[in-house]
DNA sequence: TAAGATTGAGGCGTCAATCTTG
DNA sequence: CAAGATTGACGCCTCAATCTTA
């Protein structure tokens, strides 16, 4: 990190590239915060442990390894753990022992689980819409897309 | 929140509106933890508490209003009162009593505090154009502003 | 030795309650 | 009563250490 720590000259951000960085940054503090408050009023829960119920959703099983979910969640091992075992706790999801690799774990979406993803589900695409997608159009929906791409890929700091 | 969240048919994203969700999604997940790494490898500070020395520094004075500090941080005003008292406690905040209203608090930031924020600006600057900034084209960065201030303006949501 | 996963400690942010001043 | 700000409890995330299996 910070390999011109020690430079004498930093290059400086223009404006333009200024106003372009805290958009981006104001933008990641207001989005999940405002996303994360809809889903804790709603079930108690975060954005993160949303999107595990959702992947697993779409597992065939309605399972996945800890570290295949770590990966499509952009969730450190760790935390993963954690949020699993809160889930679990509430009954919404279940671990166990992968048979193939006896190092692995499964995660498994219970009925109950699924049955709140899908009480949240509608609610949840609501406010992406509302929050995002309608207040965008076609061609901001396509550069949002390719500048996402473009800072999300072969990049070792922003990926695992 | 989630007005259609009763709403018998919810529309649901299509592939390219889910793609650029996705998309933006990860990228609030993966940008602020690696700025929140470089950051507190360096200093031992969030990303957040960066932004108030740095705000700090460019303010008259180098005082600002813990209400206003707290608006161009997208900071909460409870989250801004336990970052300005961590900071006070490293020696880099002080707090003032507002002279015209009495109600209010002035956060100011100390020599050694400006001694910080110069030492890590140069990193930090690098990480931003290495992370983002190097990574797009100059017509990125005009979508991107675009697109930012689109999802900020008149979103009562996703701003204070 | 590495890979998969977990654990507990400590830091940060939210929430609700509270205090003071306008 | 409203506005500005703080506090403590609790939940989530990071980090480092640990455990088990490959």
């Amino acid at each position: 990190m910070s390999a011109d720590a020690t430079a004498d000259s930093p290059r400086w951000l223009d404006d333009d590239e200024l106003a372009a960085w805290l958009g981006l940054v104001h933008l990641t503090l207001a989005l999940p915060t405002a996303i994360d408050k809809a889903l804790r009023d709603e079930a108690g829960i975060s954005h993160t442990y949303y999107m595990v119920l959702a992947m697993l959703s779409e597992s065939p099983g309605r399972a996945m390894r800890m570290s295949d979910l770590s990966e499509v969640t952009s969730t450190s091992p760790s935390r993963l753990s954690h949020a699993v075992a809160s889930l679990e706790r509430r009954g919404w999801v279940e671990r166990r022992q992968d048979s193939t690799d006896r190092r692995g774990q499964l995660a498994v979406l219970t009925d109950d689980g699924m049955r709140t993803l899908e009480r949240l589900a509608p609610g949840h695409v609501a406010d992406v819409r509302r929050l995002v997608i309608d207040r965008l159009t076609e061609r901001d929906l396509r550069d949002l897309r390719r500048i996402a791409a473009k800072l999300l890929a072969d990049a070792p700091a922003l990926r695992g």
